[in-house]
DNA sequence: CACGGTTGCTTTAACGTATCAGTAACGGTC
DNA sequence: GACCGTTACTGATACGTTAAAGCAACCGTG
């Protein structure tokens, strides 16, 4: 198995006899270079024969910038919606010849560093970046697309907003038009999800403030059966009794109704659960799931929409359509 | 918002008063250059005070190979499973300071020229290369991972073998161990799985007739519960009496469940279910679901430990151990 | 027929790095 | 003190591309 060198512009030059300049002018489609039909289709033939790729890296060193899209993560454990909105992401701008990489935030390494090694054509950001990294990337000229700033809510402008605090509320508002009064607030036992889940958990004490309820008492839930029951439990002996929990998701809301379906308490009649994400078996549960859905795959693909918008000025996409990125899903346990 | 010129190697070096190659050397801690302790240190904090960068572009144009690791996915849409493998990949790679590049394989553009144009420092396919496919990359000086190359068994030397025809073995040899004699096969209703299921089923099949059982009858499971509960009557009513269920998928598996559920039909005293995946939900069905786990981000990390013993040989890595990627887990629904 | 303008190329100079081939200085050896 | 070996550097070059600048040939115009 011997390795072969690699074939260069200058290879495809040498066989269609032209320069090698010419060959790149021909491969990019210059449009302020006139190339004359019968030398385009020579070098076209001479690279389709030597099978030539271009290089990207000798492409980006020249040109300073790669067609490449980085995706920073935060640190959690990658999830179904995280692999949705990238795939969102992936699916815009891949037919646009753009490859994404994603990275995690290494830990002392700092976005900006990694913008610099690979000189990226824009960054996109999944909850990941503080305002002021992002700032002083986009000063180093890449743009920078990014889910969610939610403190200024007025311009989002290169932010697609799915906005933490809005599922929060939206989750007390719903169960409050069905006439709960008394709403408990079902944590998550799990790491690296604080800052999620504060900011749903404000979001819905911002709505009981505003309904003049009281703020929902948080309750843990253990991610194994035993735990749950017993959280279920101390659920249910709350004063005064409450009748509706806004779980922080659907993981969370499941296995809490399977801890009152082995407690043989009535959902929705006994008590009313409401998830966050719609998982593929959210529908199937016992009673099925209410839920928010979170349209992960269509923010991927605005926050593609809007990198090309930024980079590719001369195509002209449209700002995405700024619709809400979270949907209410009724189901039968509320 | 002014865009400021890059900082070079260059530039190090005019600060530190040594040469470019100085810095190049200090910067990689060249062993085959000794440089006083003193440059060094001048060297390294001239480069601090700049906040120098390498160029990845550059670096990878000199030295014909990048530090990207290339993993390239079959069309599916990108899943739970999909995602921990490649979380897998990233968590052993990234620490040595290689990037994650992943690309779906768009038409037309071959694995090949995807390589010539990234030129990676190796590949990652997660069920995507055909074998000709990965031997035409391996021409080329880089290294090939995958999960699996199912037809030779033998010699799984760059794959972690990830065998679906073992997972519907399994399947069966199971259930036959808990005393099932007739078994039905539950399809998936989506697209874009066929070769997987077809190699689930496939194991299955082998399996029972190792066992000198009948294969087992298919039966698709629509993705909605009045569907899923017509599905459920025609699995019952089956001839001869089917006392097991072989699902695709967890997915699949909570669906049945759930229309048994509705059916009241008795789980697992009149029929049992067995699903695959261990989805983050599976335990919390009813009944907790009994399902095949695969270690999905331990096939990751394998593979992440495959690419650094081909592409970093002086480590010394291990073959990660040959212990097998998936696991029953056994619950309450057979 | 001298002129500017266009067409269709080629020459050349970067981009930022890694690394080979020097080389100067210095210490030790016979 | 001539020689060799080592240490600690510097200079120069190549990697493969893009794009500005240069140039020859031709065409139309006055």
């Amino acid at each position: 198995m011997n390795i072969q060198r690699r074939v260069t512009a200058k290879d495809v030059a040498r066989l269609a006899g032209v320069s090698q300049s010419t060959v790149s002018y021909v491969i990019n489609n210059a449009t302020n270079q006139s190339i004359s039909e019968r030398t385009k289709i020579k070098v076209r033939q001479a690279a389709e024969e030597l099978n030539y790729t271009p290089s990207a890296a000798a492409r980006t060193l020249r040109k300073g910038t790669s067609d490449t899209i980085l995706i920073i993560l935060r640190d959690a454990q990658i999830g179904e919606l995280t692999a949705q909105a990238i795939e969102g992401i992936v699916r815009t701008l891949e037919p646009h010849g753009y490859s994404v990489v994603y990275r995690r935030q290494r830990e002392g390494a700092s976005a900006l560093e990694l913008c610099r090694e690979l000189m990226p054509a824009a960054v996109a950001s999944i909850t990941a970046l503080t305002r002021q990294e992002a700032y002083d990337i986009q000063r180093t000229g890449v743009p920078v697309v990014s889910t969610e700033f939610e403190d200024d809510n007025g311009e989002a402008d290169n932010s697609i907003i799915l906005s933490q605090t809005a599922i929060g509320r939206l989750h007390i508002s719903y169960l409050h038009s069905k006439g709960h009064q008394h709403i408990a607030f079902a944590a998550p036992d799990i790491p690296n999800v604080e800052e999620y889940y504060a900011r749903r958990l404000a979001g819905a004490r911002d709505e009981c403030t505003k309904l003049g309820i009281d703020a929902p008492p948080v309750v843990d839930i253990p991610f194994n059966l035993e735990g749950a029951i017993s959280a279920a439990q101390e659920i249910l002996a709350l004063t005064p009794r409450v009748t509706a929990v806004s779980a922080y998701n659907d993981e969370v809301a499941a296995i809490l109704l399977a801890a009152l379906l082995r407690l043989d308490v009535k959902v929705p009649a006994d008590i009313a659960v409401i998830g966050v994400d719609n998982l593929p078996l959210s529908p199937f549960t016992y009673p099925a799931l209410t839920t928010v859905n979170i349209y992960a795959f269509e923010v991927g693909s605005g926050m593609g929409s809007l990198i090309l918008r930024a980079i590719r000025p001369d195509l002209d996409i449209p700002l995405p359509a700024a619709t809400s990125s979270i949907d209410l899903i009724e189901r039968d346990s509320t």
